[in-house]
DNA sequence: CGGAATTGTGACGGTTCTGTCACGGAACTG
DNA sequence: CAGTTCCGTGACAGAACCGTCACAATTCCG
């Protein structure tokens, strides 16, 4: 599951240099060239980090940066701060509004993978980890294998990526879109009610030796893992 | 709670600065002079952070930083990496061992405070941020769940949402008006009694298991979530 | 190549949710 | 105090949601 990194620059060759290298490790990309598409596009992709320019046209980085934090969906999105602005002011300005780290132009591409490393290594510590549990269940991510009380539990790819998903964040409910979004990929085009159809196969396979149904419906909004 | 930050730093002068800012910004403070005995306080009480020395004696700050990492009691401590090491590719080195930020000597200590607030403030999960307390009543928004003295109130989707704002705004007043244009949203076109029924319904699944009522219906004005 | 596995979709039906109405008690007002 | 307004509440009908089944098409693999 590759993590989803939005660009927010209006620098068209800024934007590509970092689409490049983004792209060779093997991220996920997209690029807002204003204020405003950025904050729509926040809306309907929620991404893993943001990169985020200070002097956007239509609204400035800064206050996007505010917005994500006080008022966002997600106010806990991790922000790279990129900009030419050197005098410290502007640094501590940055980072208190809100960034995570604050990158100054021109940067060094190979410093700045490194930073983005490093505050995903922090937001994803499941990305990380070759097995993760959670109540009865295991999946190796590694070995491709799940399973649940020490019983292997046969998955088809789908449902594999499903339940991969769904540990990485126990207990947080999932819209069927957004599901879509991240399991099945966002240039996919299948019908929302297609989630529950494979939720019930991973169900079905997960109770397959007894046990109870470890994923929850929340009517109108989606399902969640159960954490305990 | 106050965060517990240590300093991992052999120069006298260094350590007794960044003692007196962060004890400045009320964070308690642990010193240790070297890299064995960064390791012992570690483990003695786990930081919520740890200012690392990349020069320390004993065990160098780039070790400790990777024993943190691959063998630690809490491989996701927050570590802030201190140097006068100013090549880029000690930067990288010590951001891919694992350090979160990276500080070069001699440092700005308003924008080292800075640092330490922006990765203090990631330490807390996602989840935690989006609890809700008011009261004896907690909703969880991430995970769409809402218990009353620790007991799972079921609601449905409306009673969910009129909760989540009333429990926004505790103790404010809101009109039918107001509830139906942000509860139910401006392009829908519903009775203002409708509101009423529902608040009804939510008072009666929060009493559900004893419990006073915490809604106020001001007459004439609307109704608001007690604060108490 | 053929059989098995996987995937997406449409339809059915049971359950839950929603909005409305009517009744009557509580609160307010002149 | 009587009349009016407001709001709590029970009941009901219709709509929405979601679990499940079956099937066809596609993909995978021996």
């Amino acid at each position: 599951m590759k993590p989803y990194v939005l660009i927010a620059e209006d620098e068209k060759a800024v934007s590509e240099l970092l689409l490049y290298n983004l792209r060779k490790e093997d991220y996920d990309v997209g690029i807002a060239g204003d204020g405003e598409e950025t904050l729509i596009m926040i809306d309907e992709r929620a991404p893993d980090l943001l990169l985020l320019d200070w002097m956007l046209p239509k609204v400035s980085g800064i206050e996007i940066c505010r917005r994500v934090r006080t008022t966002g969906a997600n106010p806990n999105l991790p922000i790279i701060m990129l900009t030419a602005r050197g005098e410290e002011s502007d640094r501590i300005r940055g980072l208190d509004t809100g960034a995570d780290d604050y990158v100054t132009k021109p940067f060094s591409t190979t410093e700045l993978m490194a930073r983005v490393r490093a505050v995903l290594r922090r937001i994803r510590p499941g990305l990380k980890e070759d097995r993760i549990t959670v109540g009865d269940i295991e999946i190796d991510r590694v070995a491709h294998r799940v399973s649940r009380k020490g019983s292997d539990i046969h998955l088809g790819p789908t449902e594999f990526r499903l339940l991969d998903y769904f540990m990485q964040h126990p207990g947080r409910v999932f819209s069927r879109e957004q599901l879509l979004d991240t399991v099945w990929g966002s240039d996919v085009y299948v019908e929302a009610r297609t989630v529950d159809v494979h939720v019930g196969r991973l169900r079905k396979a997960l109770r397959n030796g007894g046990g109870d149904d470890p994923i929850r419906t929340v009517r109108s909004a989606g399902y969640a893992l159960r954490e305990d």
